[in-house]
DNA sequence: CTTGCATTTGAGAATGAGTTTCAATAGCAA
DNA sequence: TTGCTATTGAAACTCATTCTCAAATGCAAG
């Protein structure tokens, strides 16, 4: 956490920018919570926190931290991007259950080797890959067997 | 094309819905139009033909292809949602270079197989699912090696 | 043909995430 | 302190998409 916070600390600093009082207050909310989020999440959280935070400057703040590869865009859900950490975390996909909105993460090594090989085969360059899965989760697909279908 | 219009009018019809004039001119324009396009590149078009269609009527008329499985969203580009055929095609995924926008598709057997058995593990049952790669194509990187670096 | 009724349409208003503007504030180096 | 630049917040703005609602249309029954 002091060493992700100090990363981006050095990601400002090397482009002429400061690590203010609001930023900090982003970051470290980022860096205090697990899972996805987004914006208004984080927003919503430093001002019930009573933190003084404008929207604006949480919007402003997550690019930053996107940039500096502290945290990266998933996925839009609802409309909206949502984060999670990445620093320090190993890379993963993900499934969405459309009915009940769950998020299962998983990683395969041997899909990971393939995406690389395929790249290598175009010539591209690949700066991120994301996959997800949309369908219906364990759970929801019990519940519905039982109930109606 | 005959065969994916009528399967739309069924598609209609199973919900008492009715096809229209204007649901003919967007599902053939969705018909005739290759690779990858988003809404307004269907109301432009239709414009331009002279077809007089509205704004809401192609956003509403997309809703209906999409659930059809005539076409399917295939990802948000600079903030649109951007549609492609799937009836009557092969499943694939796609490369986006992000300096020149080019799309690759491309198709990898044992990446679907491996998909499958990690949500077969999971109990999840898959809907749709969508893999990204963002990068920067061969050509692109061939011209920024050769200018600055 | 009409008539009756549900669906569809278009124009424009509304929504909502994200961005931009700009005047006031704060950080930092000299 | 001073001077200069970066930052902030509030509010305005953007822009894709959705919604509203009155007018138009499709269709089935008579
Ligand atoms: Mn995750
Ligand atoms: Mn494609
Ligand atoms: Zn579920
Ligand atoms: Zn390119």
């Amino acid at each position: 956490m002091v060493e992700a916070r100090d990363r981006f600390r050095s990601h400002l600093a090397r482009r002429g920018l400061r690590y203010t009082a609001q930023r900090r207050l982003v970051t470290d909310a980022t860096l205090r919570r697990e899972g996805h989020y987004d914006a208004d999440d984080l927003y919503e959280g430093l001002r019930a926190a009573g933190s003084e935070v404008s929207r604006a400057t949480v919007y402003r703040t997550l690019g930053l931290l996107r940039d500096s590869g502290l945290i990266k865009e998933v996925l839009q859900c609802r409309g909206r991007a949502s984060y999670e950490a990445v620093y320090g975390l190993e890379h993963h996909d993900h499934m969405l259950c459309v009915e009940c909105g769950k998020v299962i993460e998983f990683r395969d090594d041997r899909i990971e080797e393939l995406q690389r090989r395929i790249c290598r085969r175009h010539g591209f360059r690949a700066l991120e890959h994301r996959m997800g899965i949309r369908g219906i989760c364990k759970q929801c697909a019990a519940a519905q067997k039982e109930s109606g279908d």
